[in-house]
DNA sequence: AATGAATGAGGCTTCATTCAT
DNA sequence: CATGAATGAAGCCTCATTCAT
């Protein structure tokens, strides 16, 4: 799992188990690199920074999610389904990859300027994308941003939750708060259970 | 404002105004202190730690939001008449002490373990209570825990959304908040707008 | 034994008691106020720095010794007599203001040049005595230089011990180096016990 | 003598140094490094803090004296024998080393409990060693135990004298220290001044 | 590409001392 | 005399980053 991989996906990898076992400030290059199995100057060859490598991992995300966002939406003409549908994956890729999830959801909040600039723009992007989908849903403007705020503030928390208690089931709480803005939303379409494509 | 209060309090404004400016790690005590218009040293004699003003500060804003929730209670009988009663003291309070409550919600996470420690026990104090009087309304457990987490999520992005964009109308978009939560719950009553008593 | 004394020798009291539990550096000017159960200003009426209330307390220990010293040679005619009387008087008040002395001949050391000058000077006046002594009994200049240093120091690492095992018996100790020395110096007098007198 | 060392051996050596010009609490790690011509980091790459070096130093000593102490016992059957060579060596090394025996034997007072603890057990252990011998040339077990600890004393005294008058020579010193203690213990044989092997 | 020893700016904190009351 | 809140210089240490090998 490690030769195939580059050094730098290596490094990635190393990088999410030590950020998420320390956060953000507490993680060293010493700490990465170890879990890497390199040396320091290895880290630098491949990241700018220590910023850098979580510029990097929220970018890694973002793809996934958009990736199977949009291959989700294609077959799909009603509102209501591809809004269901892009829920779907949007939860389904943050479970397959929580760690990275729980990484750029919790820890990034309070690592630096550059870092929570990106986050910042990616969630509002994301937003932004979740308020025209509630639209064209039929629900107005203003309701429509706050609650793609509320839905991105809520799933967020519930990594943090997560991320301290590991005993409880993420599927069931992010599926508990798919269901609570669908029906605060007001829409009937259940949710259309089809599985994001396997990474 | 600041001649008046003791030092201790006029110490824990600047250190709002700092933290706020410049999150929990870039902000040093140096310019809290100057903030303060004192010496570095006089930080030390009523905190005794950078990490010991944050959590006097969370508790600050803890217990002003408790107060007022039980002081709003108290003339009520209906459980939804309560629940109403302790979202609108709830929200009232965090928009009274905006500022406080962007340094907690948002500034805090990311800081130090002994600060997300204490943050997160009272976060999770604050939603059991809310979990406990959702029940009561007549919501199942499960979901009631679910939705007392996402609207914490959901308040804390809106207070990060308003960092962010000090123009948007924090009162518009808590209220929002309010309302998506209020339906989603399948609540009836409207929002009664007893507005917490002024400090 | 508080009421009585002058606020200065109250404080010089609580000085020898914090600075033999926690030695020179450890120890602060808060700490012995407070054992004085006075104000730290208070301090400072009656001593200029931390420095200041050490020298007080080399000079109080010196100062007693010496007394004594002189005390028990009036009458005596013989040098090796006076010499027996000299060492008796030495050790029987260090034993007699035990504390005091632990505080001057252990803590003093890696204080503060000001303070380890003035311990010096000290030790060296009283070492100086002691080989006059010493000559006067007959041994040669330079042994009795040599075993005046050697009686300091070995009476110094007395203490020090001691200041650790308080459960061994200073008197015995303190004994027992005197006769090493007695032995060392080939003297022949026994120790002629003459307590001195009562402070 | 400063190229070939490695960085560690070099630091201690400033460190020495250092140490011996301001005594402990006086002496600043970014002073050390400076002598040692490094940035202050490259010291906290080969120790963990200003104690540690400390306790570097003293184990060095120890060791060294150690070292020397069993080397010379190998060939000799004589008790006597044994604690002159033991002597002997002892203050061979001291006197070799000498810089690093004034910083072990009178700075380290006063410095820090950890440093002050570790230098009282290796007192300890050495003093204890020497009781053992006395008692195997015929000195009972008490006087053999009082004699150890003057003489521990008596050599640090004389350490003391020479780093305030580094003219007094170092080597009548101790030899006079030597004798006295060997006379004080009604030893017959004469110092078998065989030199401690160059290192 | 890989290494890891070296760097040094900068942060938090302590505590002896002062001075206005 | 007594007080104790206020002061601020100075020290130890961390850690992201570099660069010669």
């Amino acid at each position: 799992m490690a030769r195939t991989k580059g050094r730098r996906q290596h490094l990635m990898t190393a990088a999410i188990s030590i950020f998420s076992r320390y956060g953000y400030h507490e993680a060293g290059i010493r700490e990465i690199a170890q879990e890497a199995k390199c040396a320091v100057g290895t880290f630098y060859v491949y990241f700018t920074s220590k910023s850098d490598v979580f510029l990097a991992l929220i970018d890694a995300l973002y793809s996934a999610v958009m990736d199977e966002v949009m291959r989700g939406r294609k077959d799909l003409a009603l509102a209501e389904e591809k809004l269901a549908r892009s829920l779907d994956r949007v939860v389904g890729t943050l479970l397959q990859q929580r760690d990275l999830a729980r990484v750029v959801l919790v820890t990034t909040l309070g690592s630096e300027p550059v870092v929570e600039n990106h986050l910042w723009n990616i969630r509002q992007t994301f937003a932004e994308l979740l308020a025209t989908q509630l639209q064209e849903c039929g629900i107005p403007s203003e309701r429509a941003q706050i609650g793609a705020w509320a839905f991105v503030g809520a799933l967020a928390e519930i990594f943090s939750i997560w991320a301290r208690r590991p005993e409880q089931s993420l599927e069931a709480m992010t599926q508990g708060v798919r269901d609570l803005f669908w029906h605060a939303w007001g829409l009937r379409l259940s949710s259309t259970s089809s599985p994001p494509s396997s990474s």
